[in-house]
DNA sequence: TTCCTACGGATTGTCGACAATCGGAGAAAA
DNA sequence: TTTTCTCCGATTGTCGACAATCCGTAGGAA
């Protein structure tokens, strides 16, 4: 019997997967100190490994790390955000471009099942925002997996999928877009199943513009406030 | 007195940036195993900090690490390679659409300058195009950086900027391309001066492209022979 | 001969302790 | 009272040693 997590791995992972949680969903504030000693004592094991996974946060832009004074957690100011979403958008894009081309029918069916589950979701509950967010980024990275692109999936998939989670946490129960998020769903599986790239390359674009529209506006509300 | 390097940093951040220039130079060849404890004696270290570099490097994507088996040094394919140079044609097109919108008129002339350096360089002496090279790359993460978005910059400039000198390495010499890519370098910064950022974005788009049929047909070459 | 098994060496993963460095509290002088 | 300097506690950086795991090999049985 195992105790919880399905994949272990060596301390080092556990310790990044835990901390990589623990800060996406806030748990660990944003700017907050992470002090070595301490994280090892909780997680029930050394410093060395602690010190991996820190190092392998940094990789995932999730810490900033200064020598000699610790690790921080990132903070996601505006200007951030914005260009995350930027980039996200022409990979996300290129990757409905290639996924077009590569997935095969079976897949793309799936992805249609995948929406059922969401509309169901919805409907049943307006609340649980969260799980949507999840069913969320499922279809965004189903869609990149299609690419076939291993590039595109290591750094949407591993890396800045991190901090976008991040971001939905903090700004996520905008219950409102959900709905035209899901119909814009529709429309890029719709394009992808005509096997028309360019189109479902604009769609997942508007989309992720529409995205960051949200969230940018619920920002200048939270600052004034 | 320093000893050679001006940054020093943590030993850590020494042994990746030793290790990151022995893989890209082909000092260390591809799939080769790491030993950590060889390594760290070569350096003068112990094995902490090297394992840290090593966890550093994995997130560059350098090397790839398999728990219990040690760490080998990444192997480029074509398939990695196209895959690399299809993300890095988008973001370097998008680089280039934000920064005829961001840079001011002296990057730009800055850029007309590296340009100038670099023709001399090419009529003085064709054979080193190794220095060709790195001014390319010079070229490229100046328009990288007057995109102003961060993100990009880690992207490109950090990270997948060491796969795309390792490539050069291995495929370089190929002496043939490089008036023709500087004549494309000539015309990119011309579409930044009129500030066409869409034009900008496509000619940077063919330019890469172009790289890319150039190496992939090297490869060919180099696999028939 | 071939396949399975058990052993041994080598390598990785982990821990505890020591050294180096930084930030802050408190005392002394202006 | 304010400023500056010094010292001390806390935290990070590093090392060596020990435990766990894996790979290759040799040996034996079918």
């Amino acid at each position: 019997m195992q105790t919880q997590v399905p994949q272990e791995g060596t301390l080092a992972d556990v310790a990044a997967r835990r901390l990589a949680h623990s800060i996406v969903t806030g748990e660990l504030a944003q700017g907050q100190k992470l002090n070595e000693a301490e994280l090892a004592e909780s997680f029930g094991m050394g410093r060395g490994p602690l010190r991996e996974a820190l190092r392998h946060l940094e990789g995932m832009r999730l810490v900033k790390r200064i020598p000699n004074a610790g690790a921080r957690v990132v903070v996601l100011d505006r200007k951030t955000l914005s260009d995350l979403y930027g980039v996200r958008e022409v990979l996300e894009g290129m990757a409905c471009r290639l996924a077009a081309i590569e997935m095969s029918d079976d897949e793309i069916s799936q992805l249609n099942t995948l929406l059922d589950q969401h509309e169901e979701q919805i409907k049943q509950q307006g609340g649980k925002v969260y799980s949507q967010s999840e069913g969320d980024l499922d279809f965004h990275y189903q869609i990149v997996r299609g690419s076939r692109n291993q590039m595109l999936m290591d750094l949407l998939g591993s890396e800045q999928y991190q901090l976008l989670r991040m971001c939905r946490y903090r700004t996520s129960r905008n219950a409102q877009r959900t709905k035209p998020a899901l119909n814009q769903h529709r429309q890029i599986v719709e394009a992808l199943a005509q096997r028309d790239g360019e189109l479902a390359e604009m769609l997942m674009r508007r989309h992720i513009q529409g995205a960051w529209r949200s969230i940018s506006e619920m920002m200048d509300k939270e600052a004034a406030a």
